[in-house]
DNA sequence: GGAATGACAATACAGTTGCAACGCAAAGGA
DNA sequence: TCCTTTGCGTTGCAACTGTATTGTCATTCC
C-alpha cells in the first residue's frame, strides 16, 4: 500500500473523530490516542498525518469553519434579502444534531482560541465575512433605523448568544427561532 | 496553627488563583499543582480544602456566578426601568479588566459545562434569573412590540454574543455598547 | 529485480496529571 | 500533662500525555 491513499481524506477522517470527541467529551478529551481510538486506527497513523497535536487542532478547526461556510453558500438561491438573512442565520443555529455537534466544537475552540491566539484569526475572519454579508443584505433591503453595520453586528451577536443558550439547553429550539424572527421583524418591519 | 483559619476564605483564595490561571492560560492549564503554585501554597493544602478537582472547579464556578450576581444587585438604585436594564447588561459585558477576566472564566466553564452537565445547572439558574428580571423591567416600562419574555431572551442573547465577540477582540468596546444601545432604542423607542 | 518510498505500527521516553498515604507541628480540651 | 483534632507539607504512584525513534511491509519506479 503506497501512494494510493488521499492524504486530505485521511486527515478529514481523523478530524471527524476529533469532532465527535470534542462534542461529546470536550476538548480536554482530545488526545492523540483518543482520536486514534475513536477513528479506529493506530496512534502512529495520527502522527503520520499530523506531525504535532497543534497541527491536528488547527486542521480540525479549519474543517469545521469550511463546512459551515460551504453550507451557507449553497444557500444563495434567488430570494429576497430578508429570506437570505433568515436562511443564513438559521443555518448557524444548532437546530439539528449535526449543527449541535458543530456548535459544540466551535464553542470548545472559542474557549481554546481565547488562550491560543494563533487559532483565533480563523474564527475572526469568518465572523467578519458573515458580518459584511449581512450588512450588504440589510442595505439592499433598505432596512431602516439603525446603521446597517451595527444591525448586522447585532444580529450576529444575537445568533451567537442564542446558540450558546441552545447548547446549554436553556432554551427550546422554537423559542430561539421566535427570538430571531422577532428581531428580524424589528429590523425589516413587521411581516 | 490550628483552628484559626476561615475555611471559606481559604477556598476563595484558591479559587481566585484558579480564575487567574483559567483566564490567562485556559482551563486546560488548571491542575492541582498549578493552582497551588499560583496561589503560592503547597498542593497538599489545595487537597485539604478540595477533596477532588471537580469539587474545586464547582466551587470556583459558583464563586464567579455569585460575584456577578452580587455586583448586579448592588446596582438597584432608584432608576427608570430602561436605565436599570442598560446598567445590568453593561455589568455583564467585559468592558474592563476584571470583567474580561470573569467572562473568560465563564466562557471556559461554559465549554466545560457543555460536557459536564452537573456544572450546567448553576449557569442555567442564573441565566433564568436574569431573564425574568429583564422581562419584568420591560413590562414595567411598557415596552411595546414583541412579547416581553421574548425581548428579554433576545437581549440576553445579544449581550452574550457581544461578550463573545469582545473576548476574541473582534470588536471594539464602544461598538458593542452602541449595538446594545441600538437594540434598547428598538425596544424602548428612540431616546 | 533491486532500491527507494510512502504508509503505517510499535515502542520508548520524559514529563505531567489526580489522588492517596503518611508525617508532623500546633492548639485546645481532659 | 497527655491526647485528640486541625492544618498543612512531602512523597509516592499509577495513569496518561505529546513526541521521537525505529521497524515492517507493500507498492512503484528505474
Amino acid at each position: 500500500m503506497a501512494r494510493r491513499v488521499d492524504p486530505h481524506e485521511r486527515r478529514e477522517l481523523l478530524a471527524d473523530a476529533l469532532m465527535r470527541l470534542a462534542a461529546e467529551r470536550g476538548l480536554e478529551a482530545v488526545s492523540l490516542r483518543h482520536v486514534a481510538a475513536e477513528a479506529g486506527v493506530s496512534t502512529g497513523m495520527v502522527q503520520h498525518y499530523f506531525r504535532t497535536k497543534d497541527e491536528m487542532m488547527t486542521f480540525a478547526l479549519g474543517m469545521v469553519m469550511d463546512r459551515i461556510r460551504r453550507r451557507s453558500q449553497a444557500l444563495s438561491v434567488p430570494a429576497t434579502p430578508r429570506e437570505l438573512v433568515r436562511g443564513l442565520l438559521l443555518q448557524v443555529l444548532p437546530l439539528d444534531e449535526t449543527r449541535r455537534l458543530e456548535n459544540h466544537v466551535v464553542l470548545a475552540f472559542l474557549a481554546y482560541a481565547a488562550v491560543k491566539p494563533a487559532l483565533a484569526s480563523g474564527l475572526r475572519e469568518s465572523a467578519a465575512e458573515m458580518r459584511t454579508f449581512l450588512a450588504d443584505q440589510l442595505r439592499a433591503a433598505g432596512a431602516d433605523g439603525v446603521g446597517h453595520e451595527q444591525a448586522a453586528a447585532g444580529l450576529l451577536a444575537l445568533v451567537d448568544g442564542l446558540g450558546l443558550q441552545l447548547l446549554s439547553r436553556q432554551y427550546a429550539d422554537e423559542d430561539a427561532v421566535a427570538a430571531l424572527d422577532a428581531q428580524l421583524a424589528l429590523l425589516f418591519g413587521r411581516r
